[in-house]
DNA sequence: GTGGTGACATACGTC
DNA sequence: GACGTATGTCACCACG
């Protein structure tokens, strides 16, 4: 029995998956339907007819040689639309990784290529299986060739072919001559179908007989022929499948690939194909990993590590502590590794009785983590620096922390876990920590989990992280985003380390003081809330809220949430100035009083660190999609300002005794950053000639003076700044400036005619998302942008103001960061004692000694304004106080 | 039946 | 546009 060779037809087969999945989208949202259904047709052939070879074969973009005989060839088509457009690269990528060889050449169709294959084949004595779903396919069949119907589950050899068609299969083309093809515009004889074609080529044998004896046929169909005779051998010729193609079919390569699982794996997470996940892989889960993994729990032991960790000078670790907090929590182990599989694991405590490590032998330890010339590797470095801080161990040669790595590779994915991405990378499925040490009330802490076990966990960590390392550092080149990596996220990392673990102090008597006033308002904004509605309520509960307002008073709703009646700010604001109603004013204070008393004035004191009696925020580098940074537990990137009451919180942000405050704030770096991106030679001078830039617009805008402009006009324009910079659309911005919808689409238009550079800038880079599928901030930060090939035009949009948002805010966030770490570098060499305590994105927050005011605030300026080389100056401005407040 | 937990929705603080 | 955190609400679970 001969060998048999699956040809498969890959835009047929593409285009037919698209119409056939629908509205499947990646965790991320990229349209996937036709990914998937091309994939799973590809398992299934693989799967259920085990070919000994499989090509598959694409179209070429651009004209073919069909087109220089006839121009309308396919003129008919519509382009393809842009959700299936960008999925053909991740279709090339899955038939990549299987291994499969591809065949496309520039002026061929892929028929034509299945033509010379088949034909080469043939030649070698293998049988063919055409996948297509294409009638003129037909023409191929002869001995040894089959079409198989993926769709329908069939297969057409010769005989099937002619007892549907009538017809031999090597008489379909003269048929087509005469029948033609509507979805490729192959003309034909008008008023000649499939049935009168068939009779008349086994009537006359071929086209070219017919012809001969067109004269024979009477009547209008006789006249019609004799008529059409070009376009009849035209049309033979478009449908005609040429075998002579110059491809060489090479079965060397095409025989039974062996598909490359682990990238296979890789895209199927990345695309959300859980369900094909387990068809690579009959013998699911993943069989278990021999490791080797070394429990160093005596002093010997402990010896052979430290000869053995002495020879590298690179090696990746994790921390194990008995809690989340870094800070706070102690240390109970720390795993090693510097080799595939390999791992060792160094335990400082554990349950009664089981043996661990002397504090001395961290002390010997302690030499190598501060040896800057040995390189270390570890998932989420700043939480072992942290740790191991705490313990009196420094950490330098920080080189490679695979979270912020994974970050760079795929900003949009949230979920960075080492267990997620050994699943993603290696299909590696880790234990959790749930295994160890349980879950909820029972949880044990790590100290109370058996040696031996944790030793397993934790070496694993360490080995998966050493080898993510590899993996990842490859797809930072591929992505171009090693140089961001090592010279700003990597130094930024120590930088954020250092303000961490130095956290912010806190006058938390003041806190209280203003809790216990707050308190005493809202219980009587309370008591008068419940007198206008007649009864008692929880006016925390947007859902009682909404059946006291509007159904019990008969308030007008106006607007609806998924899940009833809305009575957010903008909702009460309405009823409170345009039906003068009197609960609704008391509300939205009581709302302010309560977000300020709940999540500031009672909670911050709470979180105080009873060993630094600080305030230590936790800064997320990997957890935004912009590049900024995201700080937690407390988040001390929204503390209030815009309300006098709220404001006041910032006076409880004090520097330590005796010392001062410095606020260092970037002015309008988002509107320069636009303006150095655009080339916009009017706001380039307004921020050279260190102009209102508010003003400037407006008085552009408005065509008059900038003296002219009124607080008005002027407050118009830098809401449309704000717009432009967060991609507002016309409604956004009607919402945050009470101007009517037409209103604000007036004045954006009129700021586009003024502006016109912006304008192009944008579409110029909006034409490049919607070609590349991402976008990229000045440094090469990079985020897909899947939804702007969306046909949903409310997907687009949002698509496009993501585009631009990012752009504008990522690189933003590239100056500061960039900024930060030469500023930490400044005053490391400067040795002062002043200390980088907050990033609240376009500002920065400091604590000195008096004495060193003048030296840190000629440092800051330079770091700052001087960070990134643009076409807009950037200028910063610096203010001192005795707390956050004053420092303004 | 009770109490705890986690997911979700709503609302709102910042840049 | 980008975030984090608060509260309320509901479904679900283990527990006695």
């Amino acid at each position: 029995m001969n060998p048999v060779l699956f040809l498969i037809d890959g835009h047929a087969q593409v285009y037919r998956a698209f119409y056939a999945v629908e509205g499947l989208t990646s965790p991320d949202g990229r349209p996937t339907g036709a990914a998937f259904g091309f994939t799973r047709m590809l398992l299934d052939i693989i799967g259920q007819h085990r070919p000994d070879g499989i090509v598959v074969a694409f179209d070429s973009p651009g004209p073919t040689f069909r087109h220089g005989d006839f121009a309308e060839y396919k003129a008919n088509r519509k382009p393809p639309p842009p959700e299936l457009t960008m999925q053909i690269p991740i279709i090339m990528d899955i038939v990549a990784a299987h291994r499969i060889p591809v065949c496309a050449m520039e002026g061929y169709e892929a028929d034509d290529l299945l033509g010379a294959l088949t034909r080469q084949a043939r030649e070698a004595n293998w049988d063919v299986v055409l996948v297509s779903g294409d009638k003129d396919c037909g023409q191929l069949l002869r001995d040894g060739v089959r079409i198989h119907d993926p769709a329908r589950g069939v297969f057409i050899d010769r005989d099937a072919f002619v007892e549907k068609r009538g017809i031999g299969p090597e008489k379909l083309t003269d048929v087509m001559g005469l029948w033609g093809d509507a979805s490729d515009n192959i003309p034909g004889v008008p008023g000649i179908g499939e049935k009168i074609g068939v009779q008349l080529i086994n009537q006359y044998g071929s086209l070219e007989n017919l012809f001969e004896h067109a004269d024979e046929i009477k009547g209008k169909r006789g006249e019609v022929l004799r008529a059409n005779r070009e376009r009849a051998e035209l049309s033979k010729r478009l449908a005609t499948i040429r075998t002579d193609a110059p491809v060489t079919l090479d079965l060397g390569a095409a025989k039974s690939p062996v598909p490359d699982l682990a990238k296979l794996r890789e895209l199927f997470t990345d695309l959300g194909f859980s369900s094909l996940m387990r068809r690579l892989d009959p013998e699911a889960p993943p069989p278990a990993e021999d490791c080797d993994y070394v429990l160093v729990d005596t002093e010997g032991k402990f010896g052979v590590f430290m000869a053995e960790i002495a020879k590298r000078d690179y090696f990746a670790f994790d921390t194990e502590t008995t809690g989340l907090d870094p800070l706070l929590d102690g240390l109970v182990g720390i795993s090693f590794s510097w080799e595939e599989k390999r791992g060792w694991y160094l335990p400082f405590m554990g349950p009664e009785g089981s043996a661990t490590l002397p504090k001395a032998a961290l002390e010997r330890l302690k030499p190598i983590f501060e040896d800057a010339a040995v390189n270390k590797t570890g998932h989420n470095l700043r939480f072992d620096a942290l740790v191991l801080s705490s313990a009196g161990v420094g950490l330098a040669g920080a080189a490679f922390d695979t979270l912020i790595a994974s970050h760079l590779v795929d900003g949009n994915q949230t979920e960075h876990s080492l267990k997620q991405l050994a699943r993603k990378y290696f299909n590696v499925e880790m234990t959790t920590i749930d295994a160890l040490i349980g879950s909820g009330k029972n949880q044990k802490s790590m100290d109370e989990a058996a040696v031996e076990e944790v030793a397993k966990y934790a070496a694993a960590d360490a080995d998966l992280s050493w080898r993510l390392r590899e993996a990842l550092e490859k797809r930072l080149d591929e992505r171009g985003a090693r140089a961001l990596f090592e010279t700003v996220e990597m130094p930024l990392s120590g930088v954020l380390t250092g303000m961490q673990r130095i956290g912010i102090r806190l006058d938390a008597a003041l806190l209280e003081e203003e809790s216990r006033e707050t308190g005493a308002l809202l219980d009587s904004l309370t008591g008068e809330i419940h007198g206008l509605a007649g009864r008692e309520f929880n006016i925390g509960s947007p859902k009682q809220l909404a059946a006291v307002l509007f159904e019990e008073m008969g308030l007008p709703v106006v607007r609806r949430t998924q899940t009833g009646a809305s009575t957010d700010e903008s909702v009460l604001q309405e009823l409170a100035n345009v039906h003068n109603s009197e609960i609704a004013s008391r509300i939205l204070e009581y709302r302010m009083y309560a977000k300020l008393k709940n999540t500031y004035l009672d909670a911050l004191p709470k979180m105080i660190n009873p060993g630094t009696g600080r305030l230590h925020t936790s800064f997320s580098q990997t957890r935004t999609a912009t590049g900024r940074l995201a700080s937690s537990n407390p988040n001390l990137q929204n503390i209030p300002v815009r309300t006098e009451r709220g404001r006041a919180i910032r006076a409880a942000f004090i520097p330590k005794e005796g010392w001062r405050m410095l606020a260092a704030d970037y002015s309008q770096v988002e509107l320069r950053v636009l303006a150095a991106l655009s080339g916009d030679p009017i706001l380039l001078k307004a921020f050279a000639d260190d102009m209102d830039i508010h003003r400037v617009v407006a008085a552009k805008v408005n065509g008059i003076a900038p003296d002219k402009v009124t607080k008005d006009q002027r407050s118009a324009a830098k809401a449309v700044n704000f717009g432009i910079i967060y991609g507002q659309s016309a409604h956004g911005l009607s919402q945050t400036t009470g101007m009517s919808r037409q209103q604000a689409q007036r004045f954006i238009d009129d700021y586009f005619r003024r502006f016109p550079r912006i304008r192009t800038w944008m579409d110029g880079r909006l034409e490049r998302a919607r070609r590349d599928g991402h976008v990229e901030t000045i440094l090469g930060f990079r985020r897909r942008i899947p939804e702007i090939a969306s046909a949903n035009q409310v997907r687009r949009a949002r698509g496009e103001r993501e585009a631009i948002n990012t752009i504008i805010q990522g690189s933003a966030a590239d100056l500061i960061k960039t900024a930060m770490v030469k500023l930490d570098r400044a005053m490391r060499a400067a040795k002062v004692e002043a200390r980088m305590l907050l990033q609240i994105h376009d500002e920065l927050l400091f604590e000195f000694p008096p004495a060193e005011e003048k030296a840190l605030a000629g440092m800051i300026r330079e770091a700052m304004e001087g960070a990134i080389e643009m076409d807009a100056p950037l200028k910063v401005d610096i203010a001192v106080g005795d707390n956050w407040l004053d420092a303004k």
